[in-house]
DNA sequence: CCCATATTCAACCAAACGGTTGACGATTGC
DNA sequence: GCAATCGTCAACCGTTTGGTTGAATATGGG
């Protein structure tokens, strides 16, 4: 929703979060099915989706009595170019990152 | 120091904090000129140049009675992949991010 | 030596965070 | 219709965060 710099690095400092947006790359996924792997309660599952869906970094539609949680990679983008204009005065980390995507999902991933 | 994921992101959700690593980006920078363009005590941007080295965005080093404070962009470097691990499942990141570079830094940039 | 400069420390504060629990409002299916 | 399921709300709790102030600790210069 507001997709700030600030929210959106609120977001993903903390590492519930993180993990839930690694589980929604999989697939679209359902609260209940979220916090499923999680040592906490459905309610503070339900909050950290919302900070998540605050950010942009997701979205929510319910469907029947399912909410569905979908990920919203483009909120990434801007904060992921902030960023980048920082690594560039190092001359670039592309290397770095083409690496990363072969060793992580494999030759034909690019 | 620690520059975990954690840390680093949670160290970026702060727009003070990123104003400063922008001004580091010109050159490193004494306390008192970094404290300077801001409208809090200089106690209070002491305790975020401590938060953004024990990130490790900066580093902090006492020549005299200064200490000088220095950009580390190497830090962003693990979070930055991180984040680009979910951007490249829309499969244009990469290009917009050279596009960025280009548009930012010109042709002879990348 | 003394004073100014540079920076941190310590105590304090209000607000936000991350979690809990229990009650509640929808929705589904037997 | 009724019970179970899905998810949020509200109140509460302890901890962290981001700021303040005033004192303290170096260090440098005349």
């Amino acid at each position: 929703m507001k997709q700030d710099l600030d929210t959106v690095f609120a977001a993903l400092a903390d590492p519930t979060r993180r993990a839930i947006l690694s589980m929604l790359l999989e697939d679209d996924m359902a609260v209940t099915d979220v916090a499923d792997p999680f040592e906490m309660s459905l309610a503070a599952i339900s909050k950290h989706l919302t900070i998540l869906a605050n950010a942009g970094l997701i979205t929510q539609e319910k469907r029947g009595r399912v909410k569905w949680c979908k990920l919203e990679p483009d909120a990434l983008r801007e904060a992921s170019i902030w960023m980048q204009s920082f690594g560039q005065f190092e001359a670039i980390n592309l290397d770095a990152f083409e690496a990363f995507l072969e060793r992580e999902f494999g030759p034909d991933a690019g």
